[in-house]
DNA sequence: GTTCCTGCAAAAAGTTTGCACCTTA
DNA sequence: TAAGGTGCAAACTTTTTGCAGGAAC
């Protein structure tokens, strides 16, 4: 995701939220500004994780709402990719990509590929189909993982 | 999935069964039957709620290990949409087709691409990414539901 | 000062397991 | 009869919510 996207989302994000008359925390903003900068996937646990080294003492249940909130104003969305924990992701903003995921250590790597996303239209035409949106990924084992 | 499939299904399951000196009970019988009469994906909910309708007072437990022999002997796999909870499906055997949905009617029209297929090995070949599955689904609007 | 937010802890929702008893082969 | 299987209930895991006190505007 490029800075210029990270930057609508944060645009849109403050919109929401003073759209919707919600207030600016010390907590808060440690969740917005960790989530922006990892560049999505991850975990309620993840988030918390990572937040703990610069504000100490941000719960549980803050980082779950916030992240509700950054869903709710459409610069985040949910995903689960096999496992049972939800992942976070950020929203796309025109740009879209798609996922390769190990199903070891359940690192996921993102990819993008024209001809793919070609193909994939032709074959829309062929049965004469109105393409909305697509989910296309693929599960193995990433270099580290094999053995 | 044609009946051929179901039946190599079957097959495979009681080899693995007997292979694994496993034991067949009427339980059993009445969650894989159920299992593959459904040809979808079903919660554990919703296998239960079935399967009481023949056999009364399966308990939970048994119906999670039995799909659990399922996914281990290879007919069944393990799916996890939107929500939080498992789907259990019949896992594909040779063939392999991805999905177009049609959003509107929630009809499903299969499809197979080698050039996608080839493509994707390439992708994977790139990242050192060693391909196990993947799914690849394209949402829209079906020719019938367009206005 | 009112409205919203936070942390805690408890409730939910779903999955997994230990155990005593029962069934299959 | 031995090896498995079953149901119950309890343990776990992860997500969600109620509430009293605290912070933002």
């Amino acid at each position: 995701m490029t800075e210029e996207q990270v930057e609508a989302a944060r645009e849109r994000l403050l919109q929401y939220m003073s759209d919707q008359g919600k207030k600016n925390t010390r907590q808060r903003d440690a969740i917005v500004e960790v989530f922006f900068e990892s560049d999505g996937h991850l975990t309620l646990q993840e988030l918390q994780q990572r937040i703990q080294v610069r504000v100490s003492g941000v719960g549980f249940a803050t980082i779950y709402r916030t992240m509700k909130l950054l869903v709710d104003a459409g610069v985040a969305v949910v995903r689960h990719f096999g496992t049972s924990q939800t992942l976070y992701e950020l929203a796309e903003f025109g740009e879209h990509h798609d996922h390769l995921i190990c199903v070891t250590c359940q690192k996921i790597i993102e990819f993008e590929d024209p001809a793919i996303e070609k193909r994939q239209d032709e074959i829309a035409r062929q049965f004469s189909f109105e393409v909305l949106r697509h989910r296309h990924e693929i599960y193995g084992v990433c270099s580290d993982c094999q053995v």
